[in-house]
RNA sequence: GCGCCCUUAGCUCAAUUGGAUAGAGCGUUAGACUACGGAUCUAAAGGUUAGGGGUUCGACUCCCUUAGGGCGCGCCA
């Protein structure tokens, strides 16, 4: 609809002479009903070009405006142009949603563009913590509305399995397991002290008994990478969030990659040596200072695999690459571009979402630390307080840039007041009705429909995929989110007013595809944002 | 000290990225079912968008500045 008012708007232009190639036509669906269905603020943007008032120029535009879909046009304001639509295409959309039922609201814009988004990435030296749950989210939301939007779509783990910080993990099980036997152990400063690397070693106990005191470190950290990377793998998926790829830092040096980054880095004029380490210079490249690739002990820094990773993406034909990051990796983002750049990259290529910290609240205080295990608040203890689709729709309802608090007393005690469950409440309704009426519906013409109630509700309908667009572009899964809201609050004024379960066939048979499509629209724009609609609550 | 991010109703968050009267939920107050699920609906009250300047037809949005908060600033990952 957008696109042809566009064209519309372009024909009248063409035929009062304006010329306006230098500016961008904005149609906007209203928010306010007297405004008509969409506006454009076209007059306004050429009132410095033709130096004309802007009514002038509206009223100039609208003389020359000849459409079959368009009941009305007005000039308001300053010089908006509002739009009044024939309702034929909103009838018309619910035989579209029936029709073609999950896929309604999927666009192309993305034109099959490989893009490739890494998220949690945490890594496997513990459990994941509320922060990741909300990079998790977010990511996961963002995969599927790429997808729904017409990208190809790759999503990625990114291991850290080859660091100093799995020798310590190592150790640390290693010290846990001896003390399983009363033997002298020390967990060493920079160790893991978590509950679940006592719970590693105890399995290694149950599987090998005392076989294994005298192994070396790395049978206590393969053991526990598989381990931890498993329970990761499966928190994630009891939290609706998979991947595609699991991408290690191991294989990156394995399959030589590291090296290769290396060698060609040397050849440029971009490293150079100082005090025995070896140097990128990213400060030329928008960093805040030059990087070290090889420490003076000879040792790779994390950051030359971490760009070999990089690289590693776009050799596998991505165009674009997204990360998540949480708020304490913000520093990583220049090093990374600038990297990119020297490889002869658009820095643009790589873009960066950085999720701003989560705090947990009972009771008006900071929670910290899990009762239950003493370690820090985590994915699992969220997922068993207060349930996936709750905390799936808490993330995805927020904006990622901004400092959230999560307040359990509200999440959990009093349901009702999470609109996940109003939302989800919405479909149960719709599905409840659909069970008591219970027959075949063989309309597909309307004219009983006639409420603004029922027209608030189809044009909530038919902004979906303009919605799942906008979610895509802007890469804001928080748009899907308050969009579907929205529909299931239009949804309930209408079903406060109008009953749809009547006597009348016809009548009934009109508002049954009404709601089917509701339905459809509320369950599609849920499944993009990893939240399940329940026939029944 | 330097850098990035943030500050919107009592609380938690939106605001179609520069548009029309800044909107929701919770909380508060007052109402609504002999019919499809009351986890609902109808209203009211609540705002100098942290303060101050600037840019323009028009600013929560862009620029400058002050204050407050978060996170970084390692040859750790």
């Amino acid at each position: 609809m957008k696109e042809r008012l566009n064209q519309i708007i372009l024909n009248a232009l063409q035929k009062s002479n304006i010329d306006a190639t230098d500016i961008n036509i904005i149609i906007e669906k209203t928010k306010d009903k007297s405004h008509g269905d969409y506006a454009s603020n076209i007059a306004l943007q050429l009132t410095k070009v033709l130096k004309k008032q802007p009514q002038l120029i509206a009223q100039d535009i609208i003389d020359n405006i000849t459409d079959d879909s368009i009941e009305k046009v007005e000039i308001a304001g300053p010089g908006f142009i509002n739009f009044f639509m024939k309702k034929d295409y909103l009838f018309e959309n619910i035989n579209e949603v029936l029709k073609v039922k999950e896929n309604y609201g999927r666009v192309n814009i993305g034109n099959n563009k490989k893009i490739i988004v890494e998220y949690v990435s945490a890594n496997p030296t513990g459990f994941l913590h509320i922060g990741h749950a909300r990079g998790a989210a977010y990511g996961d939301a963002l995969s599927r509305i790429k997808s729904f939007a017409g990208y190809d779509v790759t999503r990625e783990y990114y291991i850290n399995d080859a660091g100093n910080q799995m020798y310590n993990l190592g150790v640390s099980i290693n010290a846990r397991y001896h003390e399983l036997f009363n033997l002298p152990m020390s967990i060493p400063e920079d160790g893991y002290m978590g509950r679940e690397i006592i719970d590693i070693a105890l399995a290694i106990k149950e599987e090998y008994g005392d076989t294994k005191l005298e192994a070396d470190n790395n049978f206590f950290k393969e053991y526990g990478l598989k381990k931890l990377l498993k329970k990761i793998e499966l928190d994630l998926e009891k939290f609706n969030v998979t991947f595609d790829e699991w991408t290690s830092e191991q294989y990156l040096y394995d399959s030589g990659r590291v090296l290769d980054v290396l060698n060609k880095l040397k050849k440029t004029d971009e490293t150079y040596e100082e005090d025995g380490a070896l140097w990128l210079k990213t400060q030329d490249h928008g960093d805040e200072k030059n990087r070290v690739l090889i420490k003076k002990d000879g040792l790779y820094t994390y950051y030359l695999p971490d760009i070999a990773g990089h690289l590693y993406k776009i050799e596998r034909g991505n165009e674009h690459l997204i990360d998540v990051f949480g708020a304490d990796h913000h520093g990583y983002i220049n090093r990374l571009k600038a990297a990119l750049e020297i490889f002869g990259y658009d820095r643009n290529i790589l873009d960066v979402k950085i999720g701003q910290m989560v705090r947990m609240v009972r009771g008006g205080q900071e929670v910290k630390m899990s009762k239950r295990t003493g370690n820090a608040y985590s994915l699992n203890d969220l997922v068993s307080e207060v349930g996936v689709d709750a905390a799936r729709y808490f993330f995805a309802a927020k904006s990622l840039d901004t400092q959230m608090d999560f307040d359990l007393d509200l999440a959990v005690s009093k349901t009702n007041d999470n609109p996940v469950y109003y939302v989800q409440y919405a479909y149960a309704r719709i599905s409840s009705i659909l069970k008591d009426y219970n027959k075949e519906v063989s309309i597909d013409k309307y004219h009983t429909i006639t409420s603004d109630y029922a027209f608030d509700l189809l044009s909530k309908i038919y902004q979906f995929p303009e919605v799942v667009k906008n979610a895509a572009l802007k890469e804001m899964p928080h748009i899907v989110a308050n969009y579907v809201y929205e529909l299931a609050n239009v949804f309930h004024i209408y079903y406060a007013h109008e009953r749809v379960l009547t006597d009348d066939e016809v009548y009934t048979q009109e508002r049954i595809n009404l709601i089917k499509a509701t339905a459809q629209t509320i369950k599609n724009a849920l499944t993009l944002i990893g939240v399940s609609a329940k026939e029944e609550m």
